[in-house]
DNA sequence: CTGAAAGCGCTAACAG
DNA sequence: CTGTTAGCGCTTTCAG
């Protein structure tokens, strides 16, 4: 269909070995200045591209990486976002291209990609006979295992929660949203949470469930339930920033305002909490950075010059605005 | 690297082409019960996964369709997602895989691609040469052309200062964000409050500039310019919820409300729109089923069933939340 | 019903 | 410095 070096080849009256040669600057070859340009010149003319296919058959190499992350929320929303933002500049500066995936299958045998970064601890799909292919993942954990870029959520729950005592809140609920029974042993947030009650000593109460499919509204639920029967609390922390706008959403009902009556955190710092009112405060992790430096191992690794990538922990932040004060007491 | 089919037709004494014929059912061709059984047994026991680029190299197809967009802004912000997230199952329905990606070049020629959903009305990139390579446009226009998925940003725009007439509001104010000179022409947004502002016979101020490269920012500096001077404005159109965002938090740290003293009309609809309080009223574009149609149509052009289509046109629509309301006399 | 052989576009020895 | 040849993994005539 397009034009090929054959065709090239044929114009100028060369052998397609020595047009393929010029295109691909191999330092090992000298050609002369003279044939060089031809077919430099010939190639833009008629409106050469290489065939990408043809290519990796017979290198093995694509130039292409995957990005993978399970869930289409996940690969669509602002958290992801910001990864992407970051990676694929540097993806493209070092000569590849990413692909956003969704799904491993399809990708691992079909020799579409040279290696994959993703955003799990692990897969199953990832069977022996694919150990071949790079790859590097990047998810919280407490210590990285090799080829992982971390970060650790349940210090940064405590990050936020110790933020909001420091500011003089004693009694904190966490909205903590959607998970399930089993879940719950392996959700940092939560764990996080339960550590820094402990600590506290205090009688913290957590919001847990599905009211709605919907994070953003089952936060609101949720905090409309707490509202029924504030107690005492004078702060909130929120799983993440679509939980902590519903939240914030039921408090501003309830006639409440933010920060002065109940502080809110929320958590992953996106878009959301920046274009809020007033601006929510949230626990920023380095996913960004994690991509940069997951790109930039995975394809140290596939070019060979990685002995052994032992993983890396990166840490998270925390972001200011104006969702937490000092509580004062309501009236 | 990866298991062939030689390996699995080595193991069965079979020729290889025997092999391909049942793993791609020809129909044309009968083969053997048993053969068939143990051909698919000892690919699925040995892992066996297609090399989508050998199968692209021969049959010129590779199952992969890309959807374009040039600025990163787009392609991670919640308006994209809104589309990749109605697409991609489509896509995915129809036995196609959906490469997001930020740059014709490298993808035209190679071959990576069958066809492409273009964000754009045109593209310099598409010469005469890829003429083989189908495409579908999704965008804004007053009228579609062949091979395009459309609405009207500028009936759009009427439609959401309509609704905020019919309100009663007589003083709107555009806030219209980063527009250059040469573009304004050009901007449906611009056109359709001009219109609307000349039907009306009113005189609506617009505020165009950019006083901050980022969008929410630089609707929350427009605003507050806006409110150094308010005239008798009681309504705001922005040109998108980014914008919409930054104005409300303008207006509300002018310790206005929204939208008792101001109300505020977004567009695109996005999930920015929906998380804010109060809930912003916005112009929800039909970028999604504009996606799905696009990608259907393409898959058929790409599958030669499709002879001509022409082109449609899709509604926008008018999502109501609470930042809208009557005027009222500020005191 | 199955096999042999050609070739998709390209690169990489191996010869000159 | 350049050409010839083989082959990446797969599909597809063309013969059996």
């Amino acid at each position: 269909m397009g034009v090929t070096i054959y065709d090239i080849a044929e114009k100028l009256n060369i052998s397609a070995a020595t047009v393929s040669r010029v295109l691909n600057q191999r330092g090992d070859r000298l050609i002369s200045e003279a044939t060089q340009a031809r077919v430099l010149e010939a190639a833009k003319e008629m409106g050469y591209t290489p065939n990408t296919m043809a290519r990796a058959l017979v290198t093995g190499k694509t130039r292409n990486i995957a990005l993978f992350a399970e869930y289409m929320q996940e690969r669509t929303g602002p958290h992801f976002a910001r990864m992407v933002e970051a990676m694929e500049p540097k993806v493209r500066e070092l000569g590849y291209r990413l692909i956003v995936c969704g799904e491993l299958e399809s990708i691992l045998g079909s020799g579409m990609v040279d290696g994959i970064v993703l955003l799990a601890a692990s897969h199953p799909q990832l069977t022996p006979q694919f150990d071949h292919i790079a790859r590097i993942f990047v998810y919280s954990t407490l210590t990285p295992a090799p080829n992982s870029v971390c970060w650790n959520d349940i210090e940064g729950t405590c990050e936020a929660l110790k933020y909001l005592q420091s500011l003089g809140h004693r009694s904190i609920a966490g909205i903590l949203g959607d998970i399930t029974p089993d879940m719950e042993e392996h959700s940092p947030k939560v764990a996080g949470f339960r550590k820094t009650r402990m600590e506290s000593g205090l009688d913290w109460r957590e919001y847990i469930g599905t009211q709605s499919k919907d994070q953003f509204e089952n936060g609101y639920l949720l905090t409309k339930e707490l509202l029924a029967d504030p107690g005492d609390v004078t702060a909130l922390f929120a799983r993440n920033d679509f939980i902590a706008l519903g939240a914030m959403k039921a408090i501003e009902e309830a006639g409440l305002s933010i920060p002065d009556d109940i502080s809110v955190i929320g958590y992953n710092d996106t878009i959301l909490a920046r274009c809020s009112y007033p601006g929510l405060t949230s626990i920023r992790t380095p996913i960004a950075e994690a991509g940069v430096i997951a790109a930039e191992q995975l394809i140290k690794t596939i070019e060979g010059e990685n002995d052994n990538f032992t993983g890396i922990m990166l840490p998270t932040s925390l972001t200011v605005r104006d969702s937490c004060a000092t509580p004062r007491n309501r009236g």
